[in-house]
DNA sequence: TTCCAGACGTTTTTT
DNA sequence: ACGTCTGGAA
């Protein structure tokens, strides 16, 4: 690999406009200011991880490195979106042409370019979770036919794929690691991969998986591409490279391969995706693969008062798998966390909710306090306690703004026109026709399919085949459903005029007034709320030039999006109320940590298993380094269960592990005579 | 074949 | 308390 074409940097570039000294510690300097090469950069929680990152960009910018020459992988878009405003901000501009973003938008991003050379359209739909198990059952129902052995439900099967996708493994290899009790029918399993596999591709469309396995394939199977990417990415920064897993580690390395300026940074106390196939290793064992890569730690701690940090040191103390690290507390002395032992999940909420208020009182904004929780459930019962006591909180809720079925609904329309081979977009908008089941829509599918390419017109120009294609199956229509029918056909060939598909909110308009509305009247009891999303759905769909890129981003801009636009104002005072994987990368002055039960945090399914059981102790460590000023970690003594008595509640194994000493737990609470 | 109602089992985390 | 699945009626 000649590395003679790679750029040189000067430690103090001339000129500069960013005081790299005065608003950086020595540590992070020193990676801001690094040369070329590999650099592995293991920063603690709280150590100014991000901060570093952006300065490093600056830097790079600064030297007069192209923008389009860097590429910023981060784990979230959220967090893309955040760096590429701060360093516009540190440069006072906007950098044009900086590619920065998940692995799964770049992927989407680069086959978008070239997908034609896999067999795929570059109209091709990405299909969320919800629609990959819907094909896997399809899948399955087809197989059913054929044999009657026992398979694992559809998402067990969905969970499977993924991870043999993501964990570069094959079936039987995985069977044998981790699904053992399934090793008898790992042949019919991978043979409904296979199928999974073609469908998907018969339909032109990807699931998150592919768009990561399918570019690993494009770089390897295509040397003059590869060339290509290999050529403009001089530098390369990867965020939370913990959280990799072993087919982005192997994207990575065939990125870098030429100039090999890679910088990953990551916190291995904090990997918490290893169930999505996250694999550790990338980091622990980066230096074996990288030899002679730079290793640098920064591990002052600014965010979390000594106390806090304390706590988070002995929680985190039993693990086995970890590099060594010393965080070093930057900030003053403050409060013991508070330990609160309550009655039940009620009490526990109202101690939450009145805390909440008293700190607010103190001068805390609420929207600088978070409750965190191992499960979406959790919070059920704080919700409620919340509201009665009028205390406005923010929920990053389970279901994503585009994951609703009414989105969804529309959606499946405009996908369709943008992709009529998308046999689930197809389904889901068919199904909503009056008379229209399974069994049928399967049927018309098959049809559609043969009229499609029995006499359609070659690929290119847009035309509008798919309502012509509708009209001539009209046939296999039940009477009842004629009418309706005869509706959407017309419906999909207004969508399909040359100046509506350019256009995806004219066509969101279109299709909610011809005919959808109706349908959510009818279907559900909360149809104005439901009609309320259309508009910001529209207003989102704007910033988009084309249909399948608004598609392709609703998709992947999962929720985060959605919390900030049904939030109405962003900057309306609200607690957060969150899971502590959605809170990852956040800080709040005051966290609370909720339902430390044994069986809920950690989760029952984890503590028979070593290894899952240390990923929860660093879920729990990542929880309270979210803290700045104050913690308070509570758990209810007992529980009821849905509708059933309640249990008696064993405290998390977490806390026996936390010296008592550290924490406070005397009464009574600060608030007691308060409300 | 569709649609509804009631039973059932079930709950981790997300791109 | 929730959504999913199944069986039976229209």
């Amino acid at each position: 690999m000649s590395r003679e074409d790679s750029p040189q940097l000067s430690p103090s570039p001339p000129g500069s406009q960013i005081d790299y000294a005065g608003q950086l510690n020595e540590q992070q300097r020193a990676v801001v200011t690094s040369p070329p090469g590999t650099a592995l950069v293991i920063a603690g929680a709280g150590s100014g991880k991000t901060r570093t990152l952006i300065y490093r960009v600056a830097f790079l910018l600064e030297q007069g490195i192209p923008p389009e020459c860097i590429l910023l992988l981060t784990f979230t878009n959220k967090a893309a979106a955040e760096m590429m405003r701060r360093v516009g901000d540190l440069l006072g501009g906007p950098a044009p042409g900086l590619w920065g973003g998940t692995f799964h938008s770049i992927g989407n991003r680069v086959l978008r370019r070239h997908a034609d050379l896999l067999g795929y359209g570059r109209d091709f739909t990405i299909l969320d979770r919800d629609d990959s198990h819907e094909m896997i059952r399809a899948c399955r129902e087809e197989r059913k036919v054929e044999t009657e052995i026992a398979l694992p439900k559809t998402d067990v099967l969905g969970d499977i794929f993924s991870l043999v996708c993501n964990k570069d493994q094959s079936i039987a290899g995985l069977m044998g690691e981790q699904f053992d009790y399934l090793l008898e029918v790992s042949a019919e399993i991978a043979q409904l991969n296979e199928r999974y596999q073609a469908r998907k591709k018969a339909a032109n469309a990807m699931d998150f998986d592919d768009l990561l396995a399918l570019w690993a394939k494009l770089l390897s199977d295509h040397p003059e591409v590869r060339e290509e990417y290999q050529r403009r990415f001089q530098f390369i920064l990867v965020d939370e490279y913990q959280d990799t897993n072993k087919l982005q580690g192997r994207l990575i390395d065939l990125l870098a391969a030429r100039h090999r300026n890679i910088m990953v940074v990551g916190d291995d106390s904090q990997s918490i995706y290893s169930w999505r196939g996250a694999h550790f290793q990338n980091i622990w064992k980066f230096p074996e693969r990288y030899p002679g890569a730079a290793v640098y730690r920064i591990e002052t701690n600014y965010r979390s008062t000594p106390e806090i940090l304390e706590v988070a040191n002995a929680a985190i103390a039993a693990n086995t798998k970890q590099f060594a690290k010393h965080l070093a507390a930057a900030r003053p002395s403050g409060m013991k966390p508070r330990l609160v032992v309550c009655r039940n999940s009620y009490e526990q909420a109202d101690f939450v909710a009145q805390q909440a208020m008293y700190l607010r009182q103190q001068g805390v904004p609420l929207r600088k306090m978070a409750v965190l929780y191992r499960s979406h459930f959790h919070a059920v019962d704080l919700q409620l306690s919340l509201n009665r006591f009028g205390v406005p909180c923010d929920v990053t809720s389970g279901i994503g703004f585009f994951e609703q079925a009414h989105i969804k609904d529309v959606t499946a329309h405009l996908r369709f026109v943008v992709n009529p081979r998308d046999e689930l977009a197809f389904n889901r908008t068919v199904l909503l026709l009056d008379g229209v089941g399974r069994k049928r829509a399967d049927k018309l599918w098959r049809a559609f399919l043969v009229e499609l390419t029995d006499d359609g017109p070659k690929t290119g120009e847009p035309t509008p085949v798919a309502a012509t294609t509708l009209q001539k199956i009209a046939r296999l229509v039940p009477k009842s459903a004629q009418a309706p029918w005869a509706q959407l056909t017309a419906t999909i060939a207004q969508l399909e005029g040359a100046q509506t598909r350019k256009n995806a909110a004219r066509m969101i308009q279109l299709v909610v007034r011809c005919g959808y509305e109706e349908y959510l009247q009818q279907t559900y009891a909360n149809y104005r709320a439901r009609m309320e999303e259309m508009e910001p759905l529209a207003r989102f769909s704007e910033q988009f030039d084309t249909g399948e890129d608004f598609l392709a981003q609703a998709t992947l801009q999962t929720n985060a999006e959605a919390a900030q636009r049904r939030g109405a104002g962003e900057h309306e005072d609200r607690i957060r109320l969150s899971t502590i994987h959605q809170a990852k990368g956040l800080e709040f002055d005051a966290v609370f940590i909720i339902m430390l039960c044994d069986g809920l945090f950690p989760s029952g399914r984890s503590i028979e298993d070593p290894m899952a059981l240390e990923e929860e102790r660093r879920l729990f460590y990542v929880a309270i380094t979210r803290a700045r000023d104050a913690l308070y970690l509570t758990y209810p003594r007992s529980r009821g269960f849905g509708g059933r008595d309640p249990m008696f509640q064993e405290r998390s194994r977490f806390l026996e592990e936390i010296p008592p000493q550290l924490l406070d737990n005397t009464a009574p609470p600060p608030w007691a005579g308060y409300s």
